[in-house]
DNA sequence: AGTGGAAGCGCG
DNA sequence: AAAGCGCGCTTCCACT
């Protein structure tokens, strides 16, 4: 074993060092807790002293907030390396005895490791800190404990981190003081001899959580089973054995060495299954009965395995998942996370194989026990929360809990697809994807692996020699898209690698990745209400190709037709309202479409070069037969509108493309490098930089109230480290404090985009619950939603019954009044009948104008 | 063998 | 000097 060796010469950094070489720990020779962080920074080479920088302040700071003073600092590499890199993989290794002379000499309890670098060399298999983070590692090969945090020099870049960071050094010393409550789940199993218990203690509980553990994570299969089903109670938990069919736990005591090896046995656990559903169908009726309070993690998945196999599902009031992301879009929302960090709850996690049913099940079932536990004990931590932020406790429990117990319908309804289409679909892609493989190796003469970006990278710059002009984030020559577009007329292959690419894509993902959740011709896809930092939901579903070919495979059953119903221009109209620009809010206020009005501005001021600006004179010649300069014929045909110009040239519809690409990458703060980029790949159009530039500018002339928008939103974030949408929603941006120039100016932006995306997400939520629960269901069904726009399902010749009535709840929804949200400008509907993406514009009835 | 980060591409 | 936002899925590839 070496000690510390100040001419130490093991990898190369010894060289470029200008202070201390081996710098040593700092610390009593008897202390508790040995904490590692990564290597020396300036400061700490200067005064050859550990953690001496801003990171190490951060860091002491914390270790005496928690009364934490026998702790022994030191790194995982010991001298600095060059222009504040990382220590490489060799250089942790050579350093790497160092660290192990010290531990041996110390002897910790626990060695703290900050960061991934010393979380990398010190516990296998735990990397990832974001992942285990404040969780006691026990390795029984090791004499002491280990525990993982963020180093605090991370929180100087992100200021999101310092939350974490604090409460897994508070939770360090707790765990060094024994203060941690016994935090375990008390529970049993349900039985035939304690079933008559269970129940009375069920119906005198206010309050149950419960949790289901399945063979898998689809619940649509026929083919899955529930293997248990817990419900937790504030005293007790109770879990419901299940299990496989034909495949149960054995009554007989598995720790009797006779029945060790097989203590699972054909037959229920009780004498019939059917006992079962029955018991959990009456819980299902008591909860009704007496009003109780159902509570669940992610109850959305319980509640469609119960629906699918026992027809029957819990009211849940209280979703803790939903609730960690109210309170917070920036932290983990999932239970074992949450269990940690709020209850103090050791790591009791199981294998996806054991989840799924295959391990002992007292194991399962404990497991169980668990998950319900702590979800009972959170739902008291997040209500106590978001009691004392009453915005939010609206949101939860107005908007986004009855947005759940909605989605659990319009899931269990599923799409109806065209089964036949579909799979002659994946016949076609498949025989193209066969073909262009086929022609891709005629022409280069060999194979090569065409979804590599390595080998296509070589292929290209190296073998054929061709010029790059795009590079990826971390600098390698890119063969995106953006950069091989312009290779186009270089060498054949490219147009076909761009066809390789688009018919994989659309193969691999939108058939082979759809064809696993199709039951029955029906397309059962979930959606994630905490899945976005805005308050949209996600879904695989939004990727969806726009250009039909799956799209329009997306129809009804017999006896029912496709809807889709929009909140037309939903951004720019929340946009106009909240910034209070004069020229949107005309567009709004009069009917005018915004992309028009943006294009004939565009035109008019000679910012869009090319032939519009004689297709303008030509069109309105056309229609009133009068030559008109190009200023006033540009007005002209602004009154005209789009549709009307179309009609008489075709190209007006790229034309308005373009004005889109300028409304929606301007607006959210784009410059015009990216904005040539995108304007090519997502809209078929290349401007010069002059272009693009004088579009910018133009845009900001017309609609000038933008910049004064934009610096206010930047004003509130930077005051109040967040910002709302109209209905309360919280976008907590940290990143504002941070003293990375980049990073803040992200979280500008973010501030800009972030309430009008998220009301817009908000807004539509409101129209989902409300068409959900006051839409006659004999007549239309919900079946999903577009971020914008709801998705479902009308009988035939009830359009005029129910269509009207949903565009007025998407214009004016029931809950503006109780989030207390008044608009100027009108919100609108539109709706299309048929099948997704090539439906017809249904047109109400009954003329009546948007107030 | 399983995992996680890139890269690439689909969407509003 | 550099600067849209928000996602999900598939594949490759390096790492353990």
């Amino acid at each position: 074993m070496a000690s510390l060796c100040p001419a130490c010469q093991k990898c190369g950094l010894y060289k470029t060092t200008t202070g201390t070489v081996c710098l040593a720990g700092e610390g009593p020779k008897n202390a508790k807790i040995m904490v590692v962080g990564e290597a020396p920074g300036r400061e700490e080479e200067k005064t050859g002293r550990p953690f001496m920088g801003a990171s190490g302040k951060l860091l002491r700071e914390a270790l005496r907030k928690n009364n934490l003073d026998s702790v022994f600092i030191t790194n995982t590499v010991r001298c600095r390396p060059p222009d504040n890199r990382k220590p490489t993989a060799a250089e942790t290794k050579a350093c790497r005895e160092y660290l192990d002379y010290e531990i041996e000499r110390i002897k910790p309890k626990i060695v703290v490791a900050l960061g991934a670098t010393p979380t990398k060399v010190l516990f296998k298999g735990k990397a990832k800190v974001s992942q285990h983070h404040g969780t006691i590692i026990d390795d029984a090969s090791k004499q002491y404990r280990g525990y993982v945090s963020y180093h605090p020099a991370a929180m100087l870049y992100d200021p999101g981190i310092e939350h974490t960071f604090n409460a897994d050094i508070a939770r360090l010393g707790r765990t060094l003081r024994n203060e941690l409550p016994s935090t375990d789940v008390k529970w049993s199993i349900v039985r035939r001899g304690n079933v008559a218990q269970f129940i009375h203690e069920f119906t005198a509980s206010p309050i149950f959580s419960f949790d289901l553990e399945t063979s898998g994570l689809f619940p649509h299969d026929a083919k899955g089973w529930i293997n248990c089903i817990g419900i937790g109670l504030p005293e007790k938990t109770w879990v419901i054995p299940i299990m496989a069919p034909g495949f149960y736990p054995s009554r007989k005591d598995p720790k009797n060495k006779k029945n060790k090896k097989k203590h699972y046995y054909r037959g229920s656990p009780w004498s019939r299954g059917d006992a079962l559903k029955f018991l959990i169908r009456f819980l299902i009726h008591i909860q009704k009965k007496t009003e109780k309070i159902g509570v669940a993690q992610n109850g959305k998945f319980d509640n469609l395995w119960l629906a699918r196999y026992i027809g029957k599902r819990f009211k849940i009031h209280f979703d803790t998942m939903l609730a960690s992301h109210t309170l917070d879009e920036n932290t983990d929302n999932d239970l074992k996370s949450n269990a940690r960090q709020e209850l103090d709850a050791p790591e009791y996690d199981l294998t996806t194989a054991e989840k799924k049913g295959n391990c002992d099940p007292f194991k399962l079932y404990q497991y169980n026990a668990r998950d319900c536990g702590y979800t009972l004990r959170l739902k008291k931590v997040f209500h106590r929360r978001l009691k004392q932020e009453p915005e939010l406790e609206r949101l939860f429990f107005r908007l986004v809990m009855p947005a759940a117990r909605a989605l659990e319908d319009i899931e269990l309804e599923g799409k109806t697809l065209d089964m036949e289409k579909f799979e002659e679909l994946g016949l076609s892609l498949r025989s193209r994807e066969i073909n262009l493989v086929a022609k891709l190796r005629k022409l280069i003469g060999h194979e090569i692996n065409w979804d590599s970006p390595q080998q296509v990278r070589k292929l290209l710059y190296d073998d054929l020699g061709m010029e790059c002009t795009v590079f990826t984030k971390k600098g390698a020559k890119s063969t995106g898209e953006a950069a091989i577009i312009d290779l186009k007329g270089k060498h054949p292959i490219i147009d076909a690698m761009i066809e390789y690419r688009e018919v994989t894509k659309f193969y691999r993902t939108y058939v082979k990745g759809f064809r696993a959740v199709i039951v029955d011709g029906k397309l059962y896809i979930s959606y994630k209400i905490h899945g976005t930092r805005t308050g949209r939901y996600s879904s695989r579903i939004h990727s969806i190709p726009r250009d039909g070919s799956v799209r329009n495979l997306v129809g009804a059953p017999p006896g029912w037709k496709f809807i889709q119903a929009d909140i037309s221009q939903a951004e720019l109209r929340i946009i106009a309202q909240t910034s209070s620009d004069l020229e949107m809010r005309k567009c709004f206020l009069e009917g005018i479409d915004i992309h028009w009005r943006t294009l004939m501005f565009a035109i008019s001021a000679g910012y869009i070069k090319g032939e519009y600006a004689n297709r303008v004179i030509e069109t309105v010649e056309q229609i009133d037969g009068v030559n008109l300069r190009i200023t006033e014929a540009c007005e002209r045909l602004l009154e005209v509108g789009h549709e009307a110009a179309i009609r008489i040239w075709p190209g007006w519809k790229e034309g308005r493309k373009k004005a889109k690409a300028i409304n929606f990458g301007y607006v959210y703060g784009m410059y015009e490098k990216k904005f040539i980029q995108t304007a090519k790949t997502k809209y078929g159009w290349e401007p010069t930089w002059d272009e693009a530039h004088a579009c910018r500018e133009g845009y900001f002339s017309l609609y000038n109230e933008l910049p004064n928008w934009h610096s206010k939103q930047k004003r509130l974030v930077k005051l109040n480290g967040y910002v709302r949408t109209m209905f309360g929603r919280k976008r907590r941006l940290p990143g504002i404090e941070s003293k990375d120039k980049m990073k803040r100016m992200e979280a500008e932006r973010q501030a800009i985009n972030a309430p009008v995306q998220g009301t817009i997400g908000d807004w539509k939520a409101a129209v989902l619950v409300e068409v959900h629960e006051t839409v006659d269901r004999t007549k239309f069904r919900l079946v999903g939603e577009h971020h914008d726009a709801l998705l479902g399902i009308v009988r035939d010749g009830c359009e005029d019954d129910v269509l009207p009535q949903i565009v007025q709840i998407i214009r004016k929804p029931k809950l503006l009044k109780e989030f207390k949200i008044h608009m100027d400008i009108p919100m609108d509907g539109e709706v299309e009948v048929g099948s997704w993406g090539a439906g017809v514009a249904y047109k109400l009835p009954n003329i009546r104008k948007a107030a």
